[in-house]
DNA sequence: CCTTGTACTCTACCATGGTAGAATGTCAAT
DNA sequence: ATTGACATTCTACCATGGTAGAGTACAAGG
């Protein structure tokens, strides 16, 4: 039960040309010259290719402009062009590519029009989230917040910044699910794709987590106490300040930006 | 200058596979016993395989849970199966199609809570639109905005619906373009379609048309006055009213819909 | 009658080859 | 030195064939 698929063509020319950096996050220790991480064949690899590159672009792997040709990448994947080609359009439309017909396809630059734009349409669907769930909460799910909110103080405390990152995802797509409105968390999560990169690049401030935390207290306590008003403000103030310092990226990494 | 393109295999099956009704709205009359309307090769294609379905999807000329399935469309579109693929794919990232692997590609049903949420969603963008928007227009579009009430007034008078529902979509993507958000008007465009289904059904009541001219209306005297709280609201009430068939709808049609 | 196994048919999915078009470099003509 | 034609070499795009898997019909066995 190892090769179930992969019975037909392509002597898969076992994925060497230009030992290229499009590992995902493999946490535990590879060993040393590990080529590219193959796809795996029992699942389905379009969405797989997708990930993979998604997450190359948002952590800055691949860097603005730089080339992602279809058949280098299958190359380097050891899959068709086929499901490359469909995890490019999926990237395109998120506006992390930018497909060029019968030129190329290049990671697309970090337009602050863009990012900006993101935050906007972030902004508008996670207040009007919040202003709903006010006093519409079940006792379980409170819980369940303030739980993830107790892990959070612990990341504070630890200065685990991935895992504080990853408790505020929980957080704000717990919002919306308990709302019962997952589609929404999809179009966040779509646009917000445009500010991870920024995000990744903005510096660890200290005493940033301490303020997102702080600001995160705030909308929950809102929203346990029904308070509408209060709770859209506060989460407009959170994501406000998730994105402060676009302004001191600008001129730092002129070279990565367009606009 | 006529078959450029097209020089490749496929002798094309003449498309006559069980003459199905796919073809768009061409306006002018075809002749006779036309058979599917055929693509035009020199331009992309999966765009118009997208364009075509999403179009017949909306006007409920397939109807909910009939199967699309790649081959059968391709035969009947004369294109390969690739730009179909495509177009399904997407239409699928938009909820209009259901894909089950290895099962097949099916017209997804109207799900109710899915177009309360796009409601919801489109909601939460455009009265952050029409807030930002207040006080913040060039004079140069407020007199195009007029120009297009009075368009509505006259679709209005004569009863033109078709024409009306065209000026109004003008009406609030100007509101999105103006305000530099063409990304938001996207995402708002790609909620919509769940709801077009559900607007193409609603019976065209009487007096209905003055109604949302009038909400048209003080959504721009409100706009123009630099009111942003009074536009949010006149628009939220617009938005609302554009929807609020949906539960005479739920008896009528509960063969189409779930949930 | 109900279950189980087994061909058979259908599907979406992937691999892969061919095509036109865009960019670039070369070289002759101006 | 500049321009224009042509060849070369890329690209994304489309066509098409093969594959595994999910249904279904039906026969054999309970």
């Amino acid at each position: 039960m190892e090769e179930k698929r992969r019975k037909l063509g392509a002597p898969i020319p076992d994925a060497q040309p230009s030992a290229t950096l499009l590992d995902s996050g493999s946490v535990a220790g590879s060993p040393a010259a590990a080529a590219v991480e193959p796809v795996n064949p029992r699942l389905p690899i379009a969405p797989q290719i997708y990930e993979r590159l998604r997450r190359a672009i948002t952590t800055l792997i691949v860097l603005p402009s730089e080339a992602l040709s279809e058949k280098e990448l299958s190359l380097q994947l050891g899959v068709s062009r086929t499901p490359v080609r469909e995890a490019l359009i999926r990237l395109a439309d998120e506006g992390l590519v930018d497909i060029l017909p019968q030129r190329g396809s290049f990671v697309a630059p970090i337009r602050l029009r863009d990012v900006e734009e993101a935050q906007f349409i972030r902004e508008s669907l996670e207040v009007a989230v919040a202003r709903r769930l006010a006093g519409h909460c079940s006792p379980r799910f409170l819980s369940e917040l303030k739980l993830n909110l107790a892990r959070q103080e612990s990341a504070v405390a630890e200065q685990d910044r991935d895992f504080f990152l990853e408790l505020d995802e929980a957080f704000h797509r717990g919002l919306c699910e308990e709302a019962g409105l997952s589609k929404s968390w999809r179009v966040i999560q779509s646009v917000k794709l445009q500010m991870d990169r920024v995000r990744y690049l903005s510096l660890p401030e200290p005493g940033h987590l301490d303020v997102l935390l702080a600001q995160h207290r705030q909308i929950t306590e809102a929203i346990e106490r029904g308070q509408a008003d209060e709770a859209g403000l506060h989460m407009s103030a959170h994501l406000k300040e998730v994105l402060g310092s676009a302004n001191l990226l600008r001129q730092k990494l002129a070279h990565l930006i367009e606009s």
